[in-house]
DNA sequence: GCCAACGTTGGC
DNA sequence: GCCAACGTTGGC
């Protein structure tokens, strides 16, 4: 079992688009990192769900249910998806700032690979963040 | 809206 | 295979 963190941008996938929706194709990556990130996530994953632009803010938990295939919104066959179903939504949103003001999160990948849209966890970073979302 | 970080592209 | 130019992401 592992764990990782995906970004959206609210105005264009929000956790509110996506809990409507049921199911969330991950679609659109292109960075073969986020991609390679992809590719090793297995059915019951739980991923982190992060608000990028606005909210700057953890705000759910989604579980995989369908490991990587091609991405059907390209004929390149270099991209995957995942399908995700969310988990929870956080009772308290877990910020950037409180992120970065915990000692013990400073080697997240949210916050070491910044601009990577698909980064893994660690089960204490996991653990850590969930404690703070149930404060 | 700015700009730093960083990934990608293309000329050599 | 190097590296400059360029484009994109995302925090501020």
């Amino acid at each position: 079992m592992n764990y990782w963190l995906v970004k959206s941008e609210p105005f264009k996938y929000s956790w509110d688009d996506f809990v409507n929706q049921g199911t969330g194709v991950w679609d659109g990556v292109r960075n073969y990192q986020a991609r390679n990130n992809l590719k090793a996530m297995q059915v019951g994953d739980l991923v982190f769900f992060y608000h990028s632009n606005e909210g700057l803010e953890i705000v759910g938990l989604a579980k995989v249910v369908k490991e990587a295939y091609q991405d059907p919104t390209t004929e390149d066959n270099r991209w995957v998806v995942v399908d995700l179903v969310p988990v929870e939504k956080l009772p308290k949103t877990v910020t950037l700032k409180q992120i970065k003001a915990d000692e013990r999160l400073k080697d997240i990948g949210l916050i070491k690979q910044m601009r990577l849209s698909v980064t893994a966890i660690k089960p204490e970073e996991f653990d850590i963040i969930l404690g703070l979302a149930h404060d």
